[in-house]
DNA sequence: GTTGTTGTAGCTGATAAAGTTACAACAAAG
DNA sequence: CTTTGTTGTAACTTTATCAGCTACAACAAC
């Protein structure tokens, strides 16, 4: 099972808007056809990179812009705002081990400290890489 | 998106066989019901192990049992086994990006290297937790 | 042969992502 | 104030994956 294409999205959406900005209005149905999803599909990306602060949409008139450096934007920003794991940890957990055995009685306290860590892993190297370093490279390809 | 339970119930499983191997023939039933899940979950999960050298089980007579010591599987080896990312990386890209936008045509080459460093620092913590780590831990409580 | 178990097929239901259509809300330009 | 282009969002569909469930052939041991 894959975590879904939102993040990767929305980089491309970033990168955009950071490519385009002084060039043209950057619209979701532009980013939609640079992406090649459907506009929806940006649209409710663009609600959740605002909702976490990362862009600014304007209604009417048009248009999407970084609202903050990108310095400042991390990946792991980018996957927390996109990916629901509200509470949830990266890992589902089997609900309802059997009480009765002392297996299942314990496998939570056992368990749940190392998806954490391996999770806390994954975080720290998401946090290690910004927007900026990913434009960065970008620019040495275009 | 979360990951599946299947590795946690791998992990369960593992405990199980262990805790129970002096005593009684652990079955896909007596598993079932330790997890709580249905029995052909199981059946399913020790077949992934099975086909990884991670468990062995005997048709027939019934019982399942470790196919190598506890240290040498760790939570690594587990996910390999029940997760199916073959080939495909823990995230999952959008695919078909349009080649005639700059972004579009570079976005592979710029994201791709940093995704797999994050997946990399996952499999790492993953690769460093053995079943006998978790085990030990288990004993203290039970 | 009987019994208990595994291995697996086939179906169902639940959940989530993404595509699609549609339209009200809105801003700017004419 | 009307037109135009765009966003925000609802509603439905499609697709994929997981997990539950039933059923049964294959198999081992008694």
């Amino acid at each position: 099972m894959q975590i879904s294409s939102r993040l990767t999205v929305a980089v491309h959406v970033l990168l955009c808007i950071e490519v385009f900005k002084d060039q043209r209005k950057v619209t979701s149905d532009f980013l939609a056809s640079s992406v090649n999803v459907n506009s929806v599909v940006i649209r409710r990306i663009l609600q959740q990179l605002k909702k976490a602060g990362i862009v600014r949409v304007t209604r009417g008139s048009g248009g999407a812009d970084t609202a903050r450096p990108l310095e400042e934007i991390t990946l792991l920003n980018l996957y927390h705002a996109v990916e629901c794991v509200d509470g949830e940890g990266l890992f589902h957990f089997h609900e309802d081990p059997n009480s009765l055995c002392p297996v299942g009685r314990n496998i939570h306290a056992v368990l749940d400290g190392r998806l954490e860590e391996v999770q806390a892993a994954m975080e720290r190297e998401m946090n290690s890489v910004t927007m900026q370093d990913i434009f960065n490279d970008a620019k040495t390809l275009m």
